[in-house]
DNA sequence: TGCACATTCCATCGATTGATGGAATAATGG
DNA sequence: CCATTATTCCATCAATCGATGGAATGTGCA
């Protein structure tokens, strides 16, 4: 008996479970404009904490409390020298994540218009 | 007059305020193990919501309230056919970006063990 | 037209997240 | 040591998010 339309062959899984929670908890950690603007300005190389918080305006607090979860997510790393704590990327998986998520996301973001 | 450590020339952005909204935006809809579940099931091609609630175990206006959130980022599209409407993926770009998002959250997570 | 099915819409509610201020920790220089 | 600077930690509070159930919408069929 060929199956008919109505129990056509259920839609496969690629991902298992813990790769889908794991992705998911690092690209939720991308998805924050704030979170997102620091690591674009950890692109060029380290830069300490109380530089971040001048460059975007923030309050110290906060910025380290969103260098906090980048770091939970292993996103950037922190070196310590003397009085600052300079942070970076963690990898160049990161920069590269970075580049191509905001690319694609511009992509499909900008087709508003289909015609 | 050389600048001196404490004055060295402020990491810029590569990005303007615009595009990290927007691409927070999208990430962020990306940042959910369930929804990125639906998007994997739609890799293969249109699947009804019926079928999504079915394979993932949750309740269809669960599925279909997971599915209006990707449809506001427009990374899904859908089609109506009689009863059903079928979802698929609105672009070749949404695939390649949960697959290269997943590859990569996958190897940073993976580096927890630094040696 | 009336009924059953598929899906969305809407309002609600609990859970999670993010900003914030104040206290704790760490390093430096007098 | 003590004061100062840089940063993190912690608790709180508001805002946002996600699940859920019930009503509304749309489609096909008797």
């Amino acid at each position: 008996m060929a199956p008919d339309v109505e129990h056509a062959a259920p839609p496969s899984a690629s991902y298992d479970e813990a790769s889908l929670v794991e992705g998911a908890r690092l690209l939720s950690a991308l998805g924050d404009a704030e979170r997102l603007r620091l690591l674009d300005l950890l692109r060029d190389g380290e830069v300490c904490v109380s530089q971040l918080a001048e460059v975007t305006g923030a309050a110290v607090t906060t910025v380290s409390q969103r260098l906090r979860v980048l770091r939970n997510r292993n996103l950037v790393s922190a070196r310590r020298q003397g009085k600052h704590i300079f942070y970076s990327l963690a990898d160049d998986h990161v920069s590269q994540l970075v580049t191509t998520g905001l690319a694609h996301a511009l992509e499909i973001g900008g087709e508003r218009r289909t015609t």
